[in-house]
Parts: structure tokens; C-alpha cells; sequence
RNA sequence: GGUCCCUUCGUCUAGCGGUCUAGGACGUCGCCCUUUCACGGCGAAAACACGGGUUCGAUUCCCGUAGGGAUCACCA
């Protein structure tokens, strides 16, 4: 600690603070992914201990700041279900609170004003560069009172020179950086507003946030922040710096591997929200072996001590592994909702109450073949289309190589069949491909192709039943009669 | 460049001095199930970055090296 370090405000140990986290984006894009798991973090650890999960949003820049991005992220929150507590704080509606605690420091003579211009500064960094020294204020104006009285200024912190600061870190350990690395910072600008580092100090106190868990990115700034802190003579909350996630080739996350907007992955990918919210607590943060963790379970067992120290890639495949296991075990009534939209874009219509409750019917074996819900959909168009159902070229041969004939027969004998159940309707086809000494597989493929228009496709005698006699028989029809108007024009 | 942080299979991770012939998951490959595709089941290949210490004993502790990352504004 340094010499120059004022006492704690308190000897006496205050009472076991409620826990109280905070998550603090900047409204200048997106909640991308990294953010979303930074807020995460921060909610799960404050329900561990039962304490409060709130929200800032640091618009101090007006500049970069937009209106679009502030309510993209209250979306992607509220689409993962990062339910924050009170009321969302708006960092530059508090502008006036930061310049006063910027001028009390300036009044207790913790901070000061510095006349250096812009130009100034620049050119001192420059030589600075050209010296191979490393670049930060000199503290020219620290000492000085011969103030001009018309020209701007800004109010710098008097941080202390000698000794050094230790942070326990609770995910990267003690980090300790000697004073003489960090400059003094600028506090209030020269047009009065206030700097971030200011803000969220100021912010992060008034908030009573006792655990300031963020991207380690923030870990050099911790020691500033910490420095104006003591300068004030405030409780210090702990902090937790958690490693970055890089793109799958070790880079820095960007556009192209996942630092999209969280809507991305809800609208583009099709991924549902507590598959996305496991994944990213499995980057990071393990629980031993396990890997499919409920919200309830992950606010019993998250801590920061199991959070990794090395940054993690982000991997698509298994975020769609993961989203597939939610796929299966999401309601499927629910599943039905979800897809409709985009089926009836497809469709070219809205869906009848008669098409959600067969795609409701048909969804537990619609759900097994999807790890997305894109591909739930457009897996589950054959359902609705309407006769005569496209064929796909993979279906349109199976259709051609088995014939006109074969067809015919197996339509028969379905049609026969006492009651049109998926086992009768199975028992039926056996009977014909055992009566033809052919594979069943030789008379359900093109029967699978006729009815789905496809050669793929969940169970053929379930789909069969699911459908219904009239309309299963009814593209059986279909298929033959193109088949014969084909031959016909050949 | 200065400062700070990190380093177990391709990827996410378990491991917190002996239980490690290093475990799980995704991915990959093979087999089974089977009317197709999936789901599911079984199995295989696959890692302690390198070099020194400390110790009876290092994946685990310490120090270097290499590699990676973050940060050095009147941005946040």
C-alpha cells in the first residue's frame, strides 16, 4: 500500500452487506454475446447470495450513444431472462452527482486542475513515443496554483506516487501494479462532464454495488478506480475480472464468429434462450462433469472461484449440440408458437387452428430431427403443404425408380387397412413388401416420398397417421397420377 | 514498446502433490438400433506448451522461455 493511502473510513466492521451486482453496458451497439454472459455472471452470483442484480447503462458518451441500442439491450436481457432488480440507472442523468464529487475531491485536495491543452498533452505523448518512454501524464499541474483565470481546464485525481496497490481479484488472484505506473486521470472534463472513470465510480457507490464483476478487459482500470475510491474514503467493493470470449480461431470475437447482437441468435439461428444461457455459463465456469444445468441449479452452484482465468472460444457447434437438448425437452405447444411465423411465410399463409394442432401432434417426432429452430420449421412444412405436395429430386427418384404400379398396390392396400393407426398402417405395408419377397425399406421409400416429398422424414406410418386417411391417400393419388402423366408424355 | 493477465484432447472443461494407464461434453471416426433421417446406446482416436527448480513424489507449487490476451484518451 502506499505511503499516501488515507485510513479506511471504518475500523469497525460494518455489518454483512447485502450483495449487489451490477451490469453496465454501453448503449453503442448491441448486448452481444460476451456482455450477455458478463450479465450472467453478475445475476447468478447476486441470486446465489440473495442479494440485488441491477442495471446501468453508461450513456455518459452522447455522441455514440443511441436509443436503438439501449432498448436492443433491455431485448436481449429480457429475452434471456436476465431479470435485473429496481430501476435501470442512467448514468448521464447522474452528470451533476459526478461533478460534485469531482469538485469535493478538488475542495479536500485530493484532486486538482490541470491547464494542459489538448495539443499540449498530444505533443508530450509524442515525445513520449519518439523516447521509447512509456506515454502517460507527467503531472505538470499537480503542484501548481498559478491558475489562468480565463482559460479551460480539467480536474485531474492527485493519486498517490509511491508504493503499490494489490487487488485480490476473486477470479484472477492478487494482482498487484506499483503506483508510479498510473497516471493522474482526468475527472471532469474541460466542458464540466464527467469521464467514465469517474462515473462508474461514483455510480458503482451510490448503487451500493459490493461485487463488481466485468470482462477483464476493465482489470488495469480496477487500480484508478480504486485509487479515487480511497481518495473518497468509500467502502471497496470486490472485483472480478472474467477473461474475454475469443472467436473460434482464438481472435478476438468479432462479426464474423458470434459478437452479434443476442437478437441474432434468437431471430437468425433460431436458438432458444436457456440453451443460450447454458452454454455461455459452460464458457467459463464449470460444475465438474456437468453440462445440461438449470437456472435453479446454476444459481445454487455458481461462484466465482470456478470461473477459468484463460480466455474461451466460442463454439457454434455446440451451442447448437446444447440448443438441440432444449429443442427436445421445450414444450410442444410452445415449439408450435415458435415456428408458426416463419411456417407461414413458407406457406405463403397463416396457419389454420387444424395446421397447429397436427404440427402440435407431430411434434415430439419433429423436435428429435432439429437443433434449431429454423430447421424445426422448414422440417415441419411437409406437413401443411397443400396437394399436390413439391418433391424434392432425392423423392421425385425414389418415385421414378419404384413406379406407377408399386405405388398403386401399396395405396390399396393402406386403404384396406381396419384402422389407420401407425401400427396397423406398418403391419399392412410389412404384409405387401412380404407378399413381393421385396425389403419393407423397397416399398416405404417412394411411400415416404409421395407423402413427405422428401427422403427424409420422421417415422413414414407416423406421419401416415398424423396426416389422417384422406389426405395421406390423397398424395399417394397425387404421386401415381404424375407418374402416369409422365410416362404418358414420354 | 511499458504494465497486467492467461496456457490440460481440435473446442469447452474436470483435476485443487500421490486416487492420472489424465475424467466428461461438443466435434470426428466405427458399431448397434432401424423403413429414411434423426434421437438413443456402445466403442475408438485425441491433451497436461517448453526448460529449470522445490519435493520421497509434480498436471497440480515456484522461476524462466515461448505463445496468446488485455490495457496504456478531456472513449466507455
Amino acid at each position: 500500500m502506499g505511503a499516501s493511502q488515507p485510513a479506511p473510513p471504518q475500523a469497525a466492521a460494518p455489518p454483512p452487506a447485502r450483495v449487489v451486482t451490477r451490469f453496465a453496458p454501453s448503449p453503442t451497439g448491441f448486448l452481444h454475446i460476451g456482455g450477455a454472459r458478463t450479465a450472467l455472471f453478475n445475476l447468478l452470483f447476486a441470486r446465489h447470495h440473495g442479494g440485488d442484480f441491477r442495471l446501468r447503462i453508461e450513456d455518459t458518451d452522447r455522441a455514440r450513444s443511441t436509443e436503438p441500442a439501449i432498448a436492443a439491450i433491455l431485448d436481449g436481457m429480457t429475452w434471456l431472462g436476465l431479470d435485473w432488480d429496481g430501476e435501470v440507472v442512467y448514468q448521464f442523468a447522474r452528470a451533476a452527482r459526478h461533478a460534485e464529487v469531482a469538485h469535493q475531491l478538488l475542495a479536500a485536495g485530493h484532486a486538482y486542475r490541470c491547464y494542459a491543452t489538448p495539443q499540449e498533452l498530444e505533443a508530450l505523448r509524442e515525445a513520449q513515443r519518439a523516447a521509447k518512454q512509456p506515454m502517460r501524464y507527467d503531472g505538470r499541474w499537480r503542484d501548481r496554483t498559478d491558475f489562468p483565470n480565463d482559460q479551460p481546464y480539467v480536474i485531474r485525481l492527485k493519486a498517490p506516487r509511491d508504493g503499490s496497490v494489490t487487488i485480490d481479484d476473486l477470479v484472477q488472484g492478487p494482482v498487484t501494479v506499483a503506483n508510479a505506473e498510473l497516471d493522474d486521470m482526468v475527472l471532469l472534463r474541460s466542458d464540466g462532464t464527467p469521464t467514465y472513470m469517474l462515473a462508474v465510480v461514483v455510480d458503482d457507490h451510490d448503487m451500493g454495488v459490493t461485487h463488481v464483476i466485468r470482462g477483464d478487459d476493465h482489470l488495469n482500470n480496477a487500480f484508478r478506480q480504486l485509487a479515487l475510491i480511497r481518495a473518497m474514503g468509500w467502502q471497496e467493493p470486490a472485483y472480478a475480472h472474467i477473461p474475454l470470449i475469443h472467436g473460434s480461431d482464438g481472435a478476438k470475437l468479432s462479426k464474423r464468429h458470434g459478437a452479434l447482437g443476442v437478437d441474432a441468435y434468437r431471430d437468425e439461428m433460431g436458438l432458444l434462450p436457456e440453451a443460450v444461457e447454458n452454454y455461455l455459463l459452460r464458457l467459463g465456469w464449470g460444475h465438474g462433469d456437468d453440462e445440461i444445468i438449470s437456472r435453479a441449479q446454476a444459481i445454487q452452484w455458481f461462484d466465482l472461484a470456478g470461473v477459468g482465468r484463460g480466455p474461451a472460444r466460442f463454439d457454434m457447434k455446440k451451442l447448437e449440440s446444447v440448443n438441440g437438448h432444449y429443442l427436445r425437452a421445450a414444450d410442444d405447444a410452445r415449439l408450435v408458437a415458435l415456428i408458426a411465423p416463419a411456417m407461414a411465410t413458407a406457406l405463403g399463409r397463416g396457419l389454420t387452428d387444424a395446421g397447429r394442432d397436427l404440427l402440435r401432434r407431430s411434434m415430439s417426432e419433429l423436435k428429435k430431427r432439429a437443433s434449431n429452430l429454423n430447421d424445426l420449421a422448414s422440417g415441419s412444412l411437409f406437413l401443411l403443404r397443400s396437394r399436390p405436395i413439391p418433391m424434392d429430386d432425392a423423392a421425385a427418384k425414389l418415385l421414378a425408380s419404384a413406379g406407377a404400379a408399386l405405388l398403386q398396390a401399396a395405396r390399396d392396400t393402406l386403404a384396406g387397412t381396419s384402422e389407420w393407426t401407425a401400427p396397423a398402417l406398418e403391419h399392412e405395408a410389412r404384409g405387401l413388401a412380404e407378399a413381393r419377397a421385396v425389403k419393407l425399406g423397397q416399398v416405404a421409400q417412394p411411400l415416404r416420398a409421395a407423402i413427405t416429398g422428401a427422403a427424409q422424414s420422421p417415422g413414414l406410418f407416423d406421419v401416415l397417421a398424423l396426416l389422417g386417411r384422406d389426405e395421406s391417400l390423397g398424395r399417394i393419388d397425387d404421386a401415381i397420377a404424375h407418374l402416369q402423366q409422365e410416362r404418358a408424355t414420354a
